[in-house]
DNA sequence: TTGCAAAACTAATGACATTCGTTTATAATG
DNA sequence: CATTATAAACGAATGTCATTAGTTTTGCAA
């Protein structure tokens, strides 16, 4: 009576992305992933190496994502004008699927070739837009971790809910910003 | 044949603690914990609400000690000096206390009466190293998220190892740290 | 048409948090 | 000093979870 159904590892995936963005990220479960594909929990291991194997594949769909978005946000921009652009895309992405950015973060732990590359070529991005001003490479490795920090930070505080404060959480981020691609455009002058 | 051991929720939490720095956060469950207590786990509900409820008072812990260690930081100091120390105060706890770290991150999504407040002192602690120099509130609350969100992305990205390139890590913390300082000093002149 | 491999199933295991009802030991009371 | 009430520990059970083993079914290819 099992007809077959049309699982493949992708298809697996792109079902828990959806089930993580309704249910949240720990709302993954083999149980429900296998009822909303219409299978009992066994039948997915006939298609992907566990619940950590789909977690995986969460977060690399989301650094993919990430990576795009903050791609296009620096598309015909430079210096601190991209750098202000790929901040604004980086805290929408977050914002918009907050599920998704949570998978990115907790995937670095999980030692994945895969992921790393993706993580890689987010930081990839932020290096093109800086790379020019600062001209050489390690300035530019230090400039884009500072850059993701304040922005991890910023978006993840918040999401944790730290700046519930009355103070407006956007001038906040604009101001952070704002000294970030100073400081980027002001680099010109001396070597800090 | 049951006697009565010392259990109090106070030496439970503590309990908690040391089994976190051991075996890591998700390494606390009831069963290690009654164990190590020498008790059964139905035991520990006589003295706690779940593991909520321990889960929550490793982060307040957690909290109170990264308080209690950037404070000693900015004693004697003042303006940029006392940002760095802070700073590096922070970092140097959570590289220490790498599974407290996490409890205390982890806590502000559990919403708690005494979580936040213990949030809110960590807070007030580099709001009075920032206020003399910056006058208003307003313009400490924004400048505090951007600290805070500065040490805390660069600590969790670190931890989660996304600075495993071959640049030096101790000087992208310095560089990033130092730029802050420098803003928090430099404020004087004018109103960023 | 037959057979074989892929994929689905049933059933079971072991970790986990949690609850219920029972028993025991201690401390307070007479 | 005896008794009793209560706090605390217990055994046993429930339900959820991921995962595995062994079995059955299906659909395609020979």
């Amino acid at each position: 009576m099992p007809p077959k159904r049309g699982l493949t590892p992708a298809g697996i995936a792109d079902e828990a992305v959806l089930l993580a963005e309704e249910r949240g990220l720990d709302g993954i479960t083999v149980q429900a992933l296998a009822d909303r594909l219409g299978v009992k929990p066994a039948s997915l291991y006939n298609h992907v190496d566990g619940l950590g194997d789909i977690l995986r594949s969460v977060s690399r769909l989301s650094m993919l994502q990430l990576e795009a978005a903050i791609r296009d946000a620096a598309v015909g921009l430079s210096g601190g004008t991209a750098l202000k652009g790929v901040a604004l895309a980086y805290r929408a992405f977050a914002h918009s699927h907050p599920e998704l950015y949570k998978a990115y973060i907790r995937s670095a732990s999980l030692e994945d070739p895969e992921l790393e590359e993706a993580g890689r070529s987010i930081a990839r991005v932020m290096h093109r837009v800086v790379l020019p001003t600062l001209g050489e490479m390690d300035a530019s490795v230090h400039f884009v971790r500072g850059f993701r920090s304040a922005m991890h930070g910023f978006v993840s505080l918040e999401e944790a809910g730290f700046f519930h404060g009355k103070a407006d959480v956007e001038q906040s981020f604009r101001q952070m910003t704002d000294r970030l691609a100073n400081a980027l455009d002001e680099y010109t002058a001396q070597g800090v």
